[in-house]
DNA sequence: ATGTCATTTGAGAAATGA
């Protein structure tokens, strides 16, 4: 299975790379972020041309979210992380496909900080910790992707003292993200790369594109019943003309035949009846 | 501080977010 996330950085501009990148590489399921569109402005048909079905929350100018899946139905599960009522930003979108739980979020940037949109992403993310722990713990499949706004550590930037005062670089959020592996999952990118892991986004500003001076911040995590057969990201995408700040981040994903982490080959259970005895 | 890109407000240029 095919999984990708992509910040398109407003879904209605980017239409024409998006179609063309999913003509290209057919992935099963999609995550996008920054859709800059409400609900009724996505392009649903489009993409349903091109063989996607679309699961969108959308918003007026800023954020929005979707989930698209070709070939299979999309249950929604949640429209919004749960841990505030009050937050009413269109960043995150959960649904069932095909068996599998996806996660699509897009973490606030946070910056400036220090001050209140740093407070927000450090809330933002102390949710999104609680509800992957209850993912985690489900015993479903779960992938959890998208633009998580948090360079993990310095091999993941091109120079990292330059941007050391950076919301995405403060330790808080570092832990944060930590603390969420710390739970189990797999980093996709991180499994199959080691020490040299590609960028997935370059500043529109100052040459940072010309001069690969970017830094990972889009991230796909997996649970424990999927070996990661391999991952990268479609960097091409960024070298087109008026593209997204943002390249397509992606994974070949494949099912364990036995799910260890969710419970033992039947051969290894022990009968009800049996275990009661003392 | 700057840069780039796009949008919003409100009617041109400035602020906003990333």
């Amino acid at each position: 299975m095919l999984v990708a996330s992509w910040n398109v950085n407003n879904v209605i501009r980017r239409l024409d790379h998006l179609l063309d990148w999913l003509g290209r590489y057919r992935p099963d399921v999609v995550a996008l972020q920054e859709l800059k569109a409400q609900t009724e402005a996505f392009p649903r048909d489009a993409l349903r041309q091109a063989g996607y079905e679309s699961l969108v929350v959308g918003q007026r100018t800023w954020n929005g979210v979707a989930l698209l899946a070709r070939g299979h139905d999309i249950i929604e599960v949640s429209s919004a992380l749960p841990g505030d009522t009050s937050d009413k930003q269109a960043r995150y979108v959960e649904a069932a496909i095909n068996g599998v739980l996806f996660a699509c979020l897009y973490l606030p940037n946070g910056n400036p900080q220090p001050g209140p949109k740093f407070d927000y992403k450090l809330r933002w993310f102390d949710r999104l910790r609680k509800r992957a722990e209850g993912l985690w713990a489900c015993g479903e499949p779960v992938v959890l992707l998208g633009d998580w706004n948090v360079v993990p550590t310095d091999a993941d930037i091109y120079k990292p003292d330059t941007w050391r005062d950076d919301a995405l670089l403060q330790p808080e959020a570092r832990k944060a993200f930590a603390d969420v592996l710390e739970q189990g999952w797999t980093d996709a990118i991180r499994a199959t790369h080691h020490a040299q892991v590609p960028f997935t986004f370059w500043d529109y500003r100052r040459n940072r594109w010309e001069r690969n001076a970017g830094l990972r911040i889009d991230h796909i995590l997996v649970s424990a019943q999927f070996k990661v057969n391999d991952a990268g990201v479609h960097k091409e995408e960024r070298g087109k003309e008026s593209p997204s700040d943002h390249a397509p981040v992606w994974a070949q994903l494949e099912l364990r035949r036995t799910p260890r982490a969710t419970r033992p080959a039947a051969k290894d259970r022990i009968p009800p009846h049996r275990a009661r005895r003392p």
